[in-house]
Formats: C-alpha cells, structure tokens, sequence
DNA sequence: TGAATGGAACGTTAATTAAGGTTAAAATTT
DNA sequence: AAATTTTAACCTTAATTAACGTTCCATTCA
C-alpha cells in the first residue's frame, strides 16, 4: 500500500521543515505548500489522504483555505495548528469545515496521534481502500473506469468516471458546482459547464437502476449526491 | 427526534454539575456517573451517543474505562477530559481507543465543538439510516429534499428544503427572521427579506393538506411553526 | 376616549432572469 | 468506423424582482 500522504499548509520555514521531517519519519508522504493562493490546484494534483493547515498565512488564511478544500471535498480531514488559542478561533476552525485545532507550541507526538486518529475515524468511512467505492447498491471501481451491479459492469468514458468519483467522495454532501468543473475540464467556462449538464445527465441515467440514489440539482450552487440504504 | 445522549464520567460534583448542566442547556441528554465501576452498566442501559471521560478517578481510571467501552463498542466517540497535560498521558489516551483529548481547564464552548464534530464524524461513518423529521402528517427528508405524506412525495427546491428544515428543527418554538434569513440566503437584505415571504408562501401551500400545522407570523419578530397531533 | 389615518411589516401573485436539463448533431479522438 | 467529447438548439424550472394587497400598530385629533 503506498504512504499517507499529507498536505500541509505552513509558511514558517522553519518551523515547517521540522514538522514535515517529522512526518516523513513517521512513513507519511508530506507535500507542504507556503503559499495559500496555490493550495487548491496542490490538492487537486496530490489527493492526500489529510490536510494540516496553519491558520495564520500572509495572503489567505487557513480558514479560508479549508472552505476551498470542503468544497472539493467534503469528507478529508482538517487539522488546524495555530498560535491562536483563543476559544472563538477555535470555534471558527470547526465552523469552516476542520476536524481537530492544535495550538502552538505543541508536541510532534500530539499532531502524530491526532493525525491517525482522524485517519483513522475516516477511514471507515471511506470504506477503506480506494479499489472500489461503494455507492447504494452499486460498486464503483474508479481506476478501472467500471460501475458494477449484480455482477453487470458497465464501462464508464474517462469524463463519466472522473465525475462518478468526485460525486462518490461526496456522497450525501453539497458540492460545488465549479470545484467540479474545474476537477474534470480544468476550467468553468460556459461551454463546460453545460458539458457539465450532459455528463450529469448520463450518470443519472447509468444511476436509475437504484431509486435510492439521486443526484439532486441546487441552482447556483452545484450538486447533493444523496445516497440512500 | 430523541437528544444525542452524553455518557459522562466526572468524580468531581463540582465541575461535574457545571458541565453537566451546560451540555444539557445544549440540548444533549446528559448521564453522569462518579463511579467508574458503574459505567458498564449504565452504559448497556443508555446506550449514549457519545462518552466523556475524567482520567482521574479513585477506583477506575478513564483509561481503563475506555478500554472497558472499546469492548462493548468499537465505533462511540470517546472524548477525555483530563487534569494531566502531559504528551505521554495524550497518547496513552488516544492508545486506548479514544478520539479525542481535552486539557482542563477548558471552555466549555470547546468541549461542545469537539463532541459535535467527532458525532459528525462518527454519524458519517456509520452511514446510518440519515434522519428524516416527523412534521405533522408529513414526513420530511432533509437530505433528499423530499416532503413525504401517503406515500407521495414532493420534491422541493433547495432554499424550500433548508427552509423547511429550519423550521421543523424549531417546531412550536418561535423562529428569529433575520436568523433565517442569514442561514438560508447569508444575509438579510431587503430583498432577500421579500424572499423569505415568497418562500414561506409556499412551504404553506404544501402545508396545507395538513390542517394542524401552521406557520404563524409573530410581526416584528419571525415565525412560529406550530404543529400539532 | 376612540375612530380615523398613515406607515411599517409581512403576504400574495405574477413577471423576469438566470441556471440548469435534455437531446441531437457535429467534431474529435481512437 | 466506433466511441467519446463538444457544441448547439431548445426546453424546463428555480430564484429573484416587482407590483400590489393586507394586517397590525401607533399616532393623532375629534
């Protein structure tokens, strides 16, 4: 099984250096970006397994950064480590979509433990390893490009299975509309964001064997994939 | 729908009412126990949600507990609360199975973020039957943006659906306008406040087949959602 | 005191605008 | 040629804006 891997958002250098050879220690794979404005497009190239964010960054926070993440994914976990202890701080990482705040200083032990622990409490969710995600009574298997029910497969087109995966790693949360195009066409242009309409159109149609699954419009804002039992 | 019960393990009657109190002042259903060989059994009976544990108690300690807890269930969020600040005691907390740790003194504030966020996480993972609101004669399935009776369903728009939701979570209880405005439309402008009158309109035209619920404006005020039985 | 009056707050309905859905044909790619 | 992707034309629905109606309350003045 390949490493872990980490994203983590830190623009003390050296500070930041510590912790990311602490990690790679510890077997993760760590990708660690300074500037806040290139995250999002990090994340799209390295889909890590967790992020950890500083709080304090020169152009765009951590907290804004995390409201960019939840959007293209709703379910990675967030760490927040930050010299901010104030409780209303804290709150408002929670707020924006984070999953655990560690203030500074704190022990690489600390961020260690609390990193496998919400890998952990996830993992389960994600029903583990990525071979194949499970969506109502269907079985999707993305790198092979396969939706598979009752033994039936069905090829699905390279555009198809990009966007059965982004709606897949959101089951049951909204996603926006643009984190979407920008994932499958690189950019929201008119043209593809009806192209958008079309591949949607073709995955509710593949869908429609499973009343319990829906991928539910919401005008102005993108997508719920709402996946029943 | 039932309150998320709390198991919480606290010797000191102190703190332990003030937290106790608070928690339910949250809506949560609070059970305190002093003993820590008492916890098997009340927590067979409870059946919490979620457990808090003090790490210092006379007979048994939290960790012990935990490991007690881990036996009868794999999955409950365990949070300790604990005295101790050391690295080592952390881990050893984590070791033991549980998914998060907080330093007294700490605001009660983070306690309550941090038990919300691990029941979000949690709730995820287990994938349980997602609720769906009893309102009146309907039955309302936020996540589906369906309003159910007799079988038919009614599918609504996504400012209908968190509309409705706002108000079937504050059934008989009076609702604050601008609240609603701000978390359905973010803000409560003029025209957004038109809106929300448009909106109303016609969550009370779906409404209407059943006779014993009712919107009722409180002028100056917000609404009412009065259901009855 | 209490009926008239005016205005603020909310309700209703309809028109408009914007967003997205569907389908099919054209253009690519394989 | 077959499959996939893009473009395009047309359709449907949601959300917003607007116009006008109603209700309630406060103030005034007979």
């Amino acid at each position: 099984m390949s490493k872990t891997k980490i994203l983590y958002v830190e623009d003390e250098p050296f500070l930041g250096r510590i912790v990311k050879e602490s990690l790679e220690v510890r077997d993760f794979e760590v990708r660690m970006v300074t500037d806040g404005k290139l995250v999002q497009s990090v994340f799209e190239e390295l889909h890590p397994d967790i992020c950890v964010l500083d709080v304090m960054l020169p152009n765009k926070d951590g907290y804004a950064i995390a409201q960019d993440i939840r959007k293209l994914n709703a379910t990675i976990p967030i760490i927040f480590v930050t010299a901010k202890t104030q409780t209303e701080d804290l709150i408002k990482g929670f707020e924006v979509g984070g999953n655990d705040y560690l203030r500074k200083p704190f022990s690489m032990e600390e961020l260690i433990v609390r990193v496998n622990n919400l890998l952990q409490l996830t993992q389960k969710l994600s029903s583990g390893p990525k071979e194949s995600i499970a969506i109502g009574k269907f079985e999707f298997a993305p790198q092979r490009y396969e939706l598979r029910k009752d033994g039936k497969a069905k090829k699905l087109s390279h555009r198809e299975a990009v966007l059965l995966q982004i709606l897949a790693e959101n089951q049951n949360a909204n996603i926006d509309r643009k984190a979407m195009l920008m994932r499958v066409w690189g950019d929201d242009s008119f043209f593809n964001s009806r192209n958008l309409d079309v591949y949607i159109t073709k995955l509710r149609e593949y869908l429609r064997e499973d009343s319990s699954i829906e991928i539910i419009t919401i005008k102005g804002v993108g997508y719920h994939f709402a996946v029943g039992n």
